[in-house]
RNA sequence: GGGCAGGUGGCGGAAUUGGCAGACGCACUAGGCUUAGGACCUAGUUCCUGAAUAAGGAGUGCGGGUUCGAUUCCCGCUCUGCCCA
């Protein structure tokens, strides 16, 4: 009699196993070979979704498949817990954030173990606890120490909605990453750290992620936006002032006809002063920088630019340029101010046009043949023409020549500019961590002592919304000591950006009890850096970037020796359904739930793996689901229907031995377990590792009547359902270790050794060779596999169909590939 | 505008080094089993011509190229997605 495969309770069951055997918790063993296996750690929004599931499923295997083939597997998880969405519901239902973060913690926390996934819950780390965050100020004290965390007045992104700072990259297309809504700009002090120390490291530091994928990189090159070029100082006779302007095309200075500015240059209110209309000029100036900084780009047909009168000397030529002011000049960029060279440069140009002001060329095409366009700048290197003793130089030469004549002379130099700017982290919330400063009225700033941390957030705080964070209206917070002078002093209310807590969690999952460091530098040295990081694109700039840069300031601590905390990144698609992502606004979401209540955990599991290959997008499909779930039913009713062979009960039997069927599932066995480790092992394929188990099972099925008639075919069905179902194990975990158990082991599938095949026994011996006319397939045969291209040659003439083709004729030429194919060509 | 990734049956996808395009799964069709089926079993399914398990032709977004041979390499175009302006 049958049993039904009843998931719910078969997977309750085990997962209750592993916990109280512990088969996931892990210590040092310097003895055995570790493997550090991430998951990016997911904010506690309430419920995990199938993006989660995916992520989670895509780490199981190769935390299950790394721990069985004999790896100290460390795979931990935690919680993002800190952050604004929490806020946001203590201000909506009067939640406390804690209170509302720690229950949506409990909630997803029991929904991943119903998964199944391989955690060490042991080392399970929650931001949003003292014991964490006290680091972040600890790291934070380090950083102001060495003057990498610093506070500057500064033009802040400001989201009037969640009425806080918001980084530059978490402003989109100028409006707010969360809300959507439109952002504005205020001045403020802002708490920064100096994460430009370490451009050129991250940068140079790409030759080492040969395992990342290329476009993640690139976003990172980008990002960063590293470029080479000079600076030279313009004067300005008439404020006896120097402009510096950084260019990356010193080679066409003598093409500059004008000079740009952004509004907000520190001479902007200088060079308008004695302007007639300066009062309308102020006007725009205003308004420019609200709208600007918002947007951050403008249109073509937007750009504007006001002259401001005076004139500043190129000093290449000794003529004077005019000064503009302009709406399209960062002032973040570079120096803020540009030198206009229209012939050379199409934003340049259009402004001169715009503003007739002279077009002069001085780089020519280097080679003749180069059409110049009419109407537009020739943008690219060549040669210089009108520019005096460079003329006749090609650019690259010029711009070695030139910038070198500056340095003597005084005016300029080489220089580099990144587009990466010091990470802004001061957030005026109460859900983060307090950054640990105190303000005093005669010491001035001072760092609170390291022996006071944590600096613990008061939990009770009032959430109505209002501007400004809801620190500031705590006086016990707020009014505190100063921890030089003794006297009354303010503490500081902001706290800082959530990608502080992300940038080191790894680390932490080491030693998460730690309480003298971050983390204990020794068993981090054994863990880290973590061999397999898998997680969303989308966090390919921010996350990964900062993670990088705390990695290197924590190597520069001594606390760490390596330089990359992320050596392989699989970088993981999204979820979609419908063609779109899914996503609670367009009402496309399938709640995992659901999904594990009506099929089970194992098969949500494996059709997630089978879809797609795990970096691609992946389309939710429920008959898809309910497809890997038949793929279950079917191996649980194939290992049910031959459970008698297990038991040794079966009677003796002398029925007729199958050799050929035998040979079929003995090579298919083996050729499984060579694919199937392949796949998961050196290309992350998932989806093939799955559809060559199907493969498998199809083959069982199809040979098991013909081998359980002889004691030698049951020795082998025998032999292949137990590889079966080991290498079920990492995809469906719960049924590998119920149908385990039900073939009689008292092991577990976790902790057993992943099999191993056989390459005698997964070799082909017979071989399709492909016949092709004029590239054309016409004909095949089997011949045996290594059979010489003499021999292949002989046959594939030989052949009738081939001769027919031929009538007669002898081929022109024909080219043999063992093992593959002959081809000829008449 | 720049960079990156991608475009393969009705659908998700496979083809790992330039060598049988469409593995595996879904969906569908026919048959079987059944009181019943959203279970199970058997067979079939890229398109066109064809009665055909005969034979032929076309075919991996479009147009070219290299090659005995291209989903794979090169050039141009196009569309989609992501990132940056």
């Amino acid at each position: 009699m049958k049993e039904a495969y009843n998931f719910e309770e078969i997977e309750t069951r085990w997962q209750k196993v592993w916990e109280e055997r512990q088969v996931f918790e892990v210590a040092e063993d310097p003895t055995k070979p570790e493997f550090y296996c991430l998951e990016m750690y997911p904010y506690p929004s309430g419920r995990i979704h199938m993006g989660h599931v995916r992520n989670y499923s895509i780490g199981d295997v190769i935390a299950r498949f790394k721990k069985m083939r004999g790896f100290n597997v460390l795979h931990p998880i935690g919680w993002d817990a800190l952050g604004l969405p929490a806020e946001n519901a203590a201000i909506k239902h009067g939640i406390h954030p804690q209170k509302w973060t720690l229950d949506n913690i409990n909630y997803m926390r029991s929904q991943l173990k119903r998964l199944g996934i391989s955690y060490c819950w042991s080392r399970e780390v929650n931001t949003c606890l003292p014991d964490y965050y006290r680091w972040n100020q600890w790291i934070f004290l380090k950083m102001l120490e060495q003057g990498l965390a610093y506070r500057r007045l500064s033009w802040v992104n400001w989201c009037p909605q969640c009425r806080t700072v918001l980084a530059n990259e978490q402003v989109v297309a100028g409006r707010c990453w969360r809300c959507d809504s439109e952002v504005s700009q205020k001045k403020m002090e802002q708490w920064f750290l100096k994460i430009t120390a370490y451009a050129e490291e991250l940068l140079s530091g790409h030759e080492k992620l040969t395992n990342w994928p290329e476009h993640v990189l690139q976003m990172q090159k980008n990002w960063i936006g590293r470029s080479e070029g000079a600076l030279v100082n313009f004067k300005v006779p008439a404020l006896n002032k120097d402009i510096e302007v950084f260019t990356t095309r010193i080679d066409t200075i003598y093409g500059a006809t004008f000079l740009v500015l952004s509004v907000e240059h520190p001479l902007t209110a200088e060079l308008i002063a004695g302007h007639p209309e300066k009062e309308k000029l102020q006007a725009w100036i205003k308004k420019t920088i609200a709208e600007t900084r918002a947007r951050r780009e403008i249109k073509e047909e937007e750009k504007v630019g006001y002259d401001t009168g005076l004139q500043a000397i190129n000093p290449f030529t000794g003529q004077p340029v005019p000064i503009f002011l302009a709406n399209y000049i960062l002032m973040d960029y570079g120096t803020g101010a540009v030198m206009g060279v229209p012939a050379h440069d199409q934003r340049d140009y259009e402004f001169a046009a715009r503003y007739n002001l002279p077009i002069v060329p001085v780089i020519k095409p280097a080679s003749s043949e180069t059409q110049l366009e009419a109407g537009r700048a020739f943008e690219e290197y060549g040669i210089l023409i009108n520019s005096g003793e460079f003329s006749g130089l090609s650019s690259a030469e010029a711009m070695e020549k030139m910038a070198a004549l500056a340095e003597a002379k005084g005016f300029g130099r080489k220089s580099v500019t990144y587009r990466l700017r010091d990470w802004g982290i001061s957030r005026q919330r109460y859900w983060g961590t307090p950054i640990p400063v105190i303000y005093c009225e005669k010491c001035g700033l001072q760092p609170v002592p390291y022996e006071q941390l944590p600096v613990e957030l008061p939990y009770k705080a009032e959430f109505t919304g209002g501007e400004g964070s809801p620190l500031e209206r705590i006086p016990e917070f707020v009014n505190t000591t100063c921890p030089r002078c003794g006297g009354p002093a303010r503490r500081e209310t902001d706290t800082m950006d959530t990608f502080v807590d992300s940038s080191w969690y790894f680390f932490r999952y080491s030693s998460p009890r730690e309480t003298s460091l971050p983390f204990d530098p020794e068993k981090a040295a054994y863990w880290l850096p973590v061999d397999l990081y898998i997680g969303g694109v989308e966090h390919a700039i921010l996350h990964l970037i900062y993670s990088r840069f705390f990695t290197k300031y924590l190597r520069d601590l001594g606390l760490t020796k390596i330089d990359e905390p992320f050596p392989h990144y699989l970088a993981q698609g999204m979820v979609t359904k419908d063609g779109s992502a899914m996503s609670k606004s367009r009402g496309n979401v399938v709640d995992p739930d659901e999904m594990v209540k009506t099929y089970g955990a194992d098969a949500l599991r494996i059709f997630i793996l089978f879809a797609s290959p795990p970096e691609k997008e992946f389309a939710w499909s429920e008959e898809g689901l309910e497809g890997c779930y038949r793929f279950i039913l079917r191996i649980w009713n194939l290992v049910e229907e031959n459970l008698d062979l297990f038991q040794g009960k079966g009677t003796p039997v002398a029925g007729q031995f199958d050799q050929a069927s035998h040979q079929r599932l003995s090579k298919k066995l083996h050729q499984t377990i060579k694919k199937v480790t392949e796949d998961i092992d050196q290309r992350f394929h998932l989806n093939t590792a799955i559809s060559a188990l199907m493969e498998l099972t199809n083959s069982l099925k199809k040979e098991k009547d013909a081998l359980r008639a002889s004691q030698k075919g049951r020795e082998l069905l025998v032999e292949a359902l137990s590889d079966l179902i080991l290498l079920l194990g990492p995809f469906a975990p719960h049924l590998a270790e119920e149908l385990w158990q039900k073939t009689g082991r008292t092991t577990l599938v976790a902790e057993s050794s992943w099999p191993a095949y056989n390459p005698e026994l997964a070799r082909e011996e017979l071989i399709t060779v492909v016949v092709q006319v004029n590239g054309k397939l016409r004909d095949k045969f089997e011949v045996e596999i290594d059979t010489d291209e003499e021999s292949l040659k002989e046959k594939a003439l030989s052949l009738p169909r081939i001769q027919e083709l031929l009538g007669g004729r002898p081929p022109r030429k024909i080219i043999c590939v063992k093992n593959k194919l002959v081809s000829l060509v008449v």
